[in-house]
DNA sequence: AAATAAATTATAAGAATTATAATGTAAGAA
DNA sequence: TTCTTACATTATAATTCTTATAATTTATTT
């Protein structure tokens, strides 16, 4: 399944005028793979054994080729690194606040909030985003001793 | 209104072992007033004139302790400047992907939301944030011409 | 197979934020 | 009020993430 998203990912920038290139299939490979959040460079450094002369300019030149073409979202996180997401079915995140695991749940769209938001600052909207923070059952347990 | 929110947050701050000094009571003066969504440096820029001799990581360091203590949120747009906005009533964002403006606007705290994410992921959830996407009416008519 | 447009690499530069150490100051105690 | 001390501020340097640049390489088109 992973695959098949992959696949499409691919097809989707050969519709455009981006070339496919082994870094770039490699690093669209691990996006849709490890379905995690990484960040640059956790990218690059999970490459660096199959491309040892990558360059982490490679990585983030990509990463924002991806989210041009609308494969890939970015997560910012601060003066910490951002972190990458691939676009697929409606979800959100829940961010634990003590040691920054990220999990995806699912969600309907909110689409309502969208309409309102629409109405009452006359913005055309297209898109949101939300994450919701909170402890996770790991750190609730090492708390409790 | 502005000035009994400021009250409160002064109030807040002297419950804890937080001092107030004319700096950090400047910055929290300008945070309520300007009802903004500033950035340090933007902080930093408009007390210069008032304290020519104030370091830029005084403001940081408040921001910081503020976050702390909860009376303001941290925005944050990837490798741009974080931004700082009041804790005061239920409200979200909606961004312009053009020009950056951010225009508050109200809607109820999406309970459920949090109460999926806890049930769903075993997180203890306690906040969330949105952010709404679009274009401003401003760039909108741009735009068109 | 040659031409060209795009991608990669290596490196340097930029910007935001934090760390450090010395100095200054708010607030409670004497 | 003055003294004390723990907290704040300042100035500067360091760190980290990300982007820009220029030279080289490579994917696609002719």
């Amino acid at each position: 399944m992973a695959n098949e998203q992959l696949q499409e990912a691919v097809n989707a920038l050969k519709k455009t005028k981006v070339r496919m290139t082994p870094q770039r299939h490699a690093i669209l490979e691990y996006l849709y793979d490890s379905m995690s959040h990484p960040t640059a460079d956790e990218i690059y450094k999970a490459l660096e054994s199959k491309f040892p002369n990558m360059s982490v300019a490679t990585v983030y030149n990509n990463l924002r080729v991806f989210k041009e073409v609308g494969i890939v979202k970015e997560l910012t996180y601060g003066d910490s690194s951002s972190r990458f997401d691939c676009v697929t079915t409606d979800h959100y995140h829940v961010i634990c606040s003590q040691c920054g695991k990220i999990v995806d749940f699912h969600y309907p769209g909110l689409d309502e909030v969208e309409t309102l938001a629409e109405h009452v600052t006359g913005f055309k909207v297209n898109s949101h985003r939300m994450e919701v923070y909170g402890t996770c059952p790991d750190c609730s347990n090492i708390s409790k001793h």
